[in-house]
RNA sequence: UCCUCAGUAGCUCAAUGGCAGAGCAUUCGGCUGUUAACCGAAGGGUUGUAGGUUCGAGUCCUACCUGAGGAGCCA
């Protein structure tokens, strides 16, 4: 008989199927057992009565460990108390392969254990909804971009040099006596497709090398950027917050399940529809300064820095939306932002930040498109002038204003599961003392 | 790198400086509608490592190791 998969047992109410899976767990007494029943599809719970199966399968059910893998037949039929869930009436049970004391027992865990037994806890109902909600996630991000006229052009893992100049990387041996150094941003490369292509995207890991240690960091993690040629700070923005909109949209319309499983506070969610607020890195500090005066936050803030993260949680806080705050001061962002034409001393950049303090979410802003000065900006952060050779070279064949984003995947996921940590977000997550397994 | 906290049975946690304990998991027995099932029994320990204080240390002190949270940095 053909697999039947869990997800589908509705169809088949009062036809005999085989369900092929593994015990999630059991309860059972002398004559009658219960078995939850998980096929990577769901979870059903099959019924196993001594006095209607062969002793043989009787015997199985008894024997049968948590996580074991079981071939079961039997006929699905409505829960008596329960209308709409289904259960399993089983005929007969088989043992694939019997497990031996299951390490990740129904009880409470702590975060070491499970992660260091990541490869099992992938089994479990919560991380199975988180998971399922990253894939419809990235299946949203690359429906939005295909949709609407970007090209995918994915960009190189393996670099010559630092992209900004700023994190750290790392570093790989790449044949003989050369260096390779892992990327941390598609965003130059973009800069090249985009002028090929017009509107382009790249989606794939990237990596960070600092020894950083918050739940909003990973060391490996995937980053989705655009970039659109002859568009400015405002386009960008705009597509920044459609593009959440779309995203978010989709997850609500296809995970409500996943979401409840998650205890996610749906209603939070559906107030994310664009526009967002849009609010200059100036009125933002004018409001820390303020908060901080009345003594609502206790750091104080400096005009002219960067925001940290109590700073990026007090502004997104004031918010039931996304707040894209753009316009910080050029001095605290990377060389290739191009000056607002107002202030030269402000960069057209916007960081998006999400909601219910879960922080800076997308990146981006507008590419300086002259030559000119980006020999300066090069020259003034010491960077190696011949590194850039052929992304200068963007600059003097046909440079046009353009402008782009990155957003991490891991952190748009924690947002929208509404979890405490990225390290759930990715099936095998990279961090500082975490490689394994 | 810095700050704070933690490390006791396979797991989650108790134990005033004075006998090393419980629940879950495992094994055995019981139970015909359970759903973190329940009831009874058994096995399971170099209290992270090294040193020190003390009549006596899981508990106090020092160093180290491991992990967690936060800062900085970032998406």
């Amino acid at each position: 008989m053909t697999q039947t998969y869990i997800s589908d047992i509705a169809k088949s109410a009062g036809q005999p199927v085989t369900i092929k899976g593994w015990l999630y767990n059991k309860r059972s007494s002398g004559k009658l057992a219960f078995l939850e029943v998980r096929d990577g599809t769901g979870i059903i719970q099959a019924v196993a009565s001594k006095k209607d199966v062969s002793e043989q399968t009787w015997e199985n059910c008894e024997k049968a460990t948590q996580e074991s893998s079981i071939i079961l037949v039997g006929v699905p039929r409505e829960h008596p108390k329960k209308p709409g869930v289904f259960e399993l009436d089983v005929n007969a049970l088989d043992i694939v392969q019997l497990a031996h004391d299951y390490p990740i027992t129904p009880k409470e865990h702590g975060v070491e254990f499970l992660m260091d037994h990541r490869h099992l806890w992938l089994r479990s109902k919560r991380q199975h909804a988180i998971l399922r909600v990253r894939h419809t996630i990235i299946k949203a991000v690359r429906d939005f971009f295909d949709n609407n006229g970007f090209t995918l052009a994915d960009t190189p893992i393996f670099t010559p040099a630092a992209c900004e100049g700023t994190s750290t990387l790392f570093e790989v041996n790449y044949f003989d006596d050369e260096k390779a150094y892992l990327t941390q941003s598609g965003q130059l490369y973009n800069e090249a497709t985009a002028a090929a292509f017009g509107k382009t995207y790249c989606f794939g890991p990237t990596f960070r090398a600092e020894k950083s240690k918050t739940r909003r960091h990973l060391t490996e993690f995937w980053m989705v950027e655009p970039e659109v040629a002859y568009a400015h700070l405002d386009d960008v923005m705009t597509l920044a917050e459609n593009f959440i909109g779309y995203i978010v949209a989709r997850v609500l319309e296809t995970r409500q399940d996943e979401l409840a499983i998650l205890e996610r506070d749906v209603s939070k969610l559906e107030a994310i529809v664009p526009p967002f607020p849009r609010l200059q890195y100036d009125d933002a500090a004018k409001m820390l300064q303020q908060a901080f005066a009345e003594g609502k936050v206790e750091h104080q803030f400096e005009y002219g820095g960067d925001f940290g993260a109590p700073d990026e949680t007090y502004l997104s806080s004031q918010y039931d939306k996304p707040v894209m705050v753009h316009r910080y001061p050029a001095a605290v962002k990377a060389f290739y932002m191009e000056p607002d034409p107002e202030n030269p001393n402000l960069a057209l950049c916007v960081d998006v930040l999400a909601p219910e303090g879960y922080g800076e979410i997308i990146g981006g802003g507008e590419r300086a498109s002259s030559l000119d000065l980006l020999l300066q900006r090069i020259h003034e952060h010491n960077l190696p002038p011949e590194a850039f050779d052929w992304y200068l070279d963007l600059r003097k064949y046909g440079s046009v204003p353009h402008a782009g984003f990155g957003m991490g995947i891991e952190r748009c996921v924690t947002w929208l599961c509404g979890i405490e940590h990225v390290r759930e977000t990715i099936p095998f997550a990279r961090m500082l003392y975490r490689l394994k397994p």
